[in-house]
DNA sequence: CCGCTATCTTACGTTTACGTAAGAAAAAGA
DNA sequence: TCTTTTTCTTACGTAAACGTAAGATAGCGG
């Protein structure tokens, strides 16, 4: 069981490239809860990171920049949750089938709220759009007017 | 021409009131050149606004909750020729049609530079929202698969 | 085992976007 | 005109989100 291959680890400085931002980011991210270290990494060594560890950065990051949110609220978002599901998963496939499911069913509701969010925002947009577009059309208007 | 009514002012407190900011900000805004003032706005007096200055302030700050964006970009996507351009706009019912027209002309892509920016904004966040639905459904199937 | 490079920890520095305090002055109201 | 309220200017303070520097150490390639 030591793996289907993929199981390959990261350090940071490759991690933060890959994700467009900086190893110190990373490293502010995990002292502030919003990632994993605090508990599973031993002070004084590398950190080594997932691929599955990547991909949740890379979706915070996402979240950050698209709906302009403060850390604390993105941490309130992807809770930490998350992060302890995923690598319960691991874990958890060689446990029973009823805490898999638990662990899933906890899962659904957090990624309902990010949607949620998602969606609020694009009808917000929307608005702005329409608004935008309308007051393109008036200033055409105007300028047909004025020949 | 003592105007036709709606030519009412509003003092900063007020119009600080009504974009849900603070009058700090306003001056804050006034500072950076994101909105008129440095000009017609005599030291030491109280500022005085028009119906239209609020108009802009907020959308000005909506664009800025809605996308994120640093004051500084907001200052580039917004520019002063708005502003200019509305108040250019009654100085320029006197004045001959194609200084008007100069105008709206030049009012037109500033507006298409914001439509622009909000629709890129939308199609990130749909993006977004596909990823988010996809995973949901990732998760739901699993559920299923655990009975 | 060794050297080199990437990381680590600690801690102070920086930028953005305002908050807040203080004293003076303008403007509104009686 | 006098009082009261609101605003003005100036300037230092602050929270968030990292940047940056320094000295030590981990860990990979040889």
């Amino acid at each position: 069981m030591t793996a289907v291959a993929g199981d390959r680890v990261y350090r940071i400085g490759e991690v933060a490239e890959r994700v467009g931002v900086t190893p110190r980011t990373i490293r502010y991210y995990e002292e502030l809860g919003l990632i994993r270290g605090s508990a599973e990494h031993v002070k004084g060594t590398h950190r080594l990171y997932t691929e599955a560890d990547v991909t949740r950065l890379t979706e915070l990051i996402r979240l950050r920049n698209l709906l302009g949110v403060s850390l604390e609220e993105l941490t309130m978002l992807a809770e930490t949750e998350e992060a302890r599901a995923e690598l319960r998963d691991q874990w958890a496939h060689t446990e029973d089938a009823a805490e898999r499911r638990r662990i899933v069913e906890s899962a659904i509701p957090h990624v309902e709220r990010q949607l949620a969010l998602v969606r609020s925002r694009q009808e917000t947009l929307a608005e702005l759009e329409a608004e935008l577009a309308a007051k393109r059309e008036h200033l055409n208007a105007r300028l047909n007017e004025l020949r």
